[in-house]
DNA sequence: GGCTTTTGGTTGAACGCTCAACTGACCCTA
DNA sequence: TAGGGTCAGTTGAGCGTTCAACCAAAAGCC
């Protein structure tokens, strides 16, 4: 096999710079549309509509932390300032006495309904419009092997170090 | 038209969560790579990739936030940190007594010539062995429109804030 | 020439994330 | 049942980002 090859091709660096600006700018958008309209982030986001899909409104942080895929400790400090504004509450798990479940509260339901329509128009109009049937399915091809390439990878690997 | 919906469909919502997981935990992975084995940021690696592709090895601090895709601020910020660890400098422009040149230095190269073996391997094996031909050209169009309607949006707008 | 407005860039405070260290509870084995 | 190892979760320090306020130089304007 030849030498490992020390810089990308132009093409290469082309497309990695683009989706590098796409991604940062997406996610500032919507990270600033949600702070504005909603006052909370994106994460935040993704931890009460993680929460308010389970029957009971609640889950294990640790679930929780692999469902947001993010670390113990981001979730642990992001569910402390969700606690102090009233949007979940953490109790202890009666089964395992080290375990804790984050629980949506009315609250949480409430702030997450009045977030979701402008957060969701939003997603439309800068992502999922620009998709066709074709470029979607490409796209959930891409991720898959991302993801298993990730999965691969001991520096990415574990989502809940 | 119909009036708007307020929540994506299963599968829209499966594409964006499974987008979101890609992005997150791939950039996580390059930063962690880079810092470890470099000692700086991707962030910090895009600011000397473009300082040293000019032939002058300087930029103006404008240019340069346009070019990295980040705000004046954080520019500023992290060229203040880069330049109390040697590896690039700051310059008065003589043109404009507003403007400052942020020029790469000797050792400023040194380091981006040792981090790019590591940083480009992993930018391969775990993004770019993911794409065929068909869709990377895929994420090209979707990359294209996305940035589009990021320019359209008040919110995406302006990448320089 | 003086006046305001805009532009280029920096700064500090507030806040979120990361990393490593830590606490307690569970588990397993002898 | 005592011991060491592992697991769930939290904490605090350090650092990077954001936001708004700020300064100085340039550009418009009359």
């Amino acid at each position: 096999m030849p030498a490992a090859k020390t810089w990308l091709t132009s093409d290469e660096q082309d497309l990695w710079r683009t989706y590098l600006a796409m991604t940062r700018r997406l996610s500032e958008a919507l990270e600033r549309q949600l702070h504005e309209d909603a006052g909370f982030s994106l994460g935040d986001y993704g931890i009460l509509v993680h929460l308010s899909e389970t029957s009971e409104g609640r889950l294990r942080m640790s679930e929780l932390a692999y469902a947001t895929v993010s670390s113990r400790s981001r979730l642990s400090h992001a569910a402390r300032r969700l606690e102090t504004t009233g949007l979940i509450r953490r109790l202890d798990c009666p089964d395992d006495g080290r375990g804790t479940y984050a629980e949506i509260t009315p609250a949480g339901r409430a702030a997450l309904e009045a977030a979701a329509p402008g957060h969701v128009a939003a997603v439309r109009s800068l992502f999922l419009d620009a998709l066709d049937d074709t470029s979607a399915t490409a796209l959930r091809t891409v991720a898959a092997r991302v993801l298993d390439a990730l999965d691969e990878d001991p520096d990415g690997g574990d989502p809940c170090r």
